[in-house]
DNA sequence: GTTCTCGGCCG
DNA sequence: CGGCCGAGAAC
């Protein structure tokens, strides 16, 4: 006799994810109950940290409760120890299941990218240049991607890219991974040319006079060794997979770097 | 080889 | 306890 298993829509779940429960039948754990989720395309996810992990930090799942399906509002996970866990999974080198980044929180495990302020002609607000190029953001908003690793389909994580020795960081976390993240995003996020900070005051004093369109480092020039370092790699998915970098182009001075995933 | 299932560790 | 994942069993 075959059970039929019942793979059930979650009202918190994107559609085409089921989830099932399945009793166990035998052993010393007779009655227990495993829960298991199923993407759209059909792979298996059999605990939290693997839905998490498969989803990317775009999706917060502190508040998602794997057993139920549901999101637990009262149940959020403490941020009291988040700087102390996070200095700590760095130095052991554990991967950063803390997954409260700079996005939109939801309801729901749909990918829901905060707004992106685009020019365009028919909008008299958004083709205001001041509008569309000085969103406030957060002093440092970069140290908030740490441990963000990008992986291939089997989930295995990708290397650390390195970075070029002229790059000079700044600010209050001033590690390579901080910084390849600010140059990444500070790349795919606009077309305007990624210098590093140009004022000398920022240097002395980054909390006043940083200028938060430009990753977290000294200003710097492009170099002919530099250019062959980067068309050396691989790809740009080493700064970061979830960026959804289509191409980037980098631009100082009179040279150029394009950059393809 | 892949998938299913339960044990057992660890927080 | 229950979540998570290893590993043997089953296919």
């Amino acid at each position: 006799m075959i059970m039929e298993r019942k793979r059930t829509d979650c009202p918190a779940l994107p559609p085409g994810w089921k989830k099932e429960e399945v009793i166990r039948k035998s052993g010393l754990s007779a009655g227990k109950s495993d829960v298991y989720y199923y993407s759209p395309t059909g792979k298996k996810f059999r605990s939290k940290p693997q839905l998490s992990r498969y989803l990317g930090n775009s999706v917060d799942l502190g508040c998602f409760d794997f057993r139920t399906g549901k999101m637990m509002p009262g149940k959020m996970q403490k941020n009291k120890h988040r700087l102390r866990s996070d200095q700590l999974s760095l130095s052991k080198g554990k991967p950063d299941l803390n997954t409260a980044l700079p996005i939109r929180q939801t309801a729901s495990i749909f990918k829901q990218p905060v707004t992106k302020v685009v020019n365009h002609p028919n909008n008299k607000v958004k083709t205001d240049p001041q509008r569309a190029t000085e969103q406030p953001r957060q002093l440092f908003w970069e140290r908030r991607l740490k441990g963000l690793r990008s992986s291939d389909v089997s989930e295995e994580a990708l290397r650390m890219m390195d970075l070029p020795k002229g790059l000079q960081s700044m600010g209050p976390d001033s590690t390579d991974e901080t910084l390849l993240s600010a140059i990444a995003s500070a790349l795919h996020m606009s077309s305007a040319p990624i210098t590093g900070q140009t004022s000398s005051a920022a240097e002395k004093n980054p909390s006043i006079w940083l200028n938060t369109s430009q990753p977290l480092c000294k200003a710097f020039t492009v170099t002919d060794d530099d250019i062959r370092f980067v068309s050396a790699l691989e790809s740009v998915s080493a700064l970061g997979g979830r960026l959804d970098v289509m191409s980037s182009v980098c631009v100082s001075g009179t040279r150029s770097i394009t950059l393809y995933q």
